[in-house]
DNA sequence: ACAATGCTTCGGTTACCATCGAAGCATGAA
DNA sequence: TTCATGCTTCGATGGTAACCGAAGCATTGT
């Protein structure tokens, strides 16, 4: 049964972790649902059982993606039946409460901080978001340049987009991902605001005490 | 967490046998489900409070249906994909086989033998359906006229539809409902072709030796 | 008032399955 | 070859939840 595969909070976490439609690997998702390999390779080959995602072989790595949109649009309807009563999952996530705050995803900045990230940039109207569709808006560009010293020029590329909502596992919401995403964490670093965390494997973003103000100064939500 | 309310097989059986959108009360869905009443009621609390159900009482009975056509898409989506990828639900339903054979839906025939006769009348043109609307041709009155002695007035009723397509729970498929799936159960009655079984509270129903050669001389697929 | 029906709550048992350690098997690097 | 990495299989353990019997509460009928 199609159901009870999801149900399973380790397996839903693997499923939510690739919503945003790029393929992980099967270490990759061990780490973001927070279990063991092995444990993880029993639950991959559930799912593929399940007909809900597919492996593709690359080296020495295995790739897991979502099967088609069908699988992703039945767990967009069951998330919004969680949400709609209230009923959102519990965060079973890394108990690493330093990994919840701020982490890597991929190359730019994920967690509570990032969510608030782009929530602040929403908010006051930097940028435009209309589904997983973000853009820069004129006084976007400007605020970046001033306080970032980052150009828009610095971030054209020719596959990847500048902006793109990136949903966020332990917070279910959309951080900020594309050129953009990827450029404000590097300047993040080379400010000595925030740093990746040393230990091997680790995706902990550690902020220093300055970067955490400034951080706040230009995002804030006034919460902390 | 929605998809694990919907995992247990249990569950799954009571949400399936409320997807043709009436009201079953607590131990109806309980004898659909092959469980006691006590843990049926555990299971019924718990779908309520994920919000996929909602009871209404009424007298000494508690009604559930589905919350609304959210929920009922939701679990078509989660249908779709187990029948794409052919892992269709196990049979877990009631180990006794006469009660899959056939059984009382209310008041008109279910199991194998009614998804039979459905399947027989649409083979031959007798019915049309469409979706859940079914509705009787012309050579259908005919031939209920001709075998049955059921002509159409007699199944006129201001609220209820004469063919309606109710979705079998033993074997997912549909049988015939309505007031002509009633006309057509009580007909095999007075005919002594069939009768419910004598034991109180029992959905089985019993066919005679000669009602079981009528009924397939009518309505037999050859496999039988 | 008393009995019957429908449903719920409580307690204890059982069965399943997620989880991890350890070992095995691939692939790629040295 | 030998070592390292990524993933899988095996075996054993533990926790969770489905399940039922028994008893309790509510509503209806006599």
């Amino acid at each position: 049964m199609v159901a009870s595969l999801v149900g399973d909070p380790a397996r839903a976490n693997m499923l939510t972790a690739l919503m945003n439609g790029r393929a992980l690997t099967a270490s990759e998702l061990a780490q973001e649902a927070g279990i063991t390999p092995q444990t993880a390779s029993s639950h991959l080959s559930k799912l593929e059982a399940g007909g809900l995602v597919e492996p593709e072989k690359q080296g020495r790595h295995r790739y897991y993606r979502l099967t088609d949109d069908d699988v992703a649009g039945v767990l967009e309807g069951l998330a919004g039946l969680a949400a709609r009563t209230g009923h959102m999952r519990v965060r079973t996530g890394p108990k690493d409460p330093a990994l919840r705050r701020a982490r890597i995803c991929y190359d730019h900045l994920a967690g509570d901080l990032g969510v608030q990230m782009l929530d602040s940039l929403r908010e006051r109207h930097l940028v435009r978001q209309k589904k997983q569709e973000i853009e820069l808006t004129a006084e976007g560009e400007r605020f970046l340049a001033k306080h970032l010293q980052i150009s828009p020029d610095m971030l054209s590329h020719p596959r990847r987009p500048i902006c793109k909502a990136c949903l966020d596992w332990s917070e279910r919401r959309h951080h900020l991902a594309g050129t953009l995403g990827a450029a404000m964490m590097q300047r993040f670093a080379e400010l000595k605001w925030a740093a990746r965390d040393p230990t091997p494997g680790s995706r902990v973003v550690n902020f220093t005490r300055t970067g955490e103000k400034q951080f706040a100064a230009l995002f804030g939500n006034g919460k902390d």
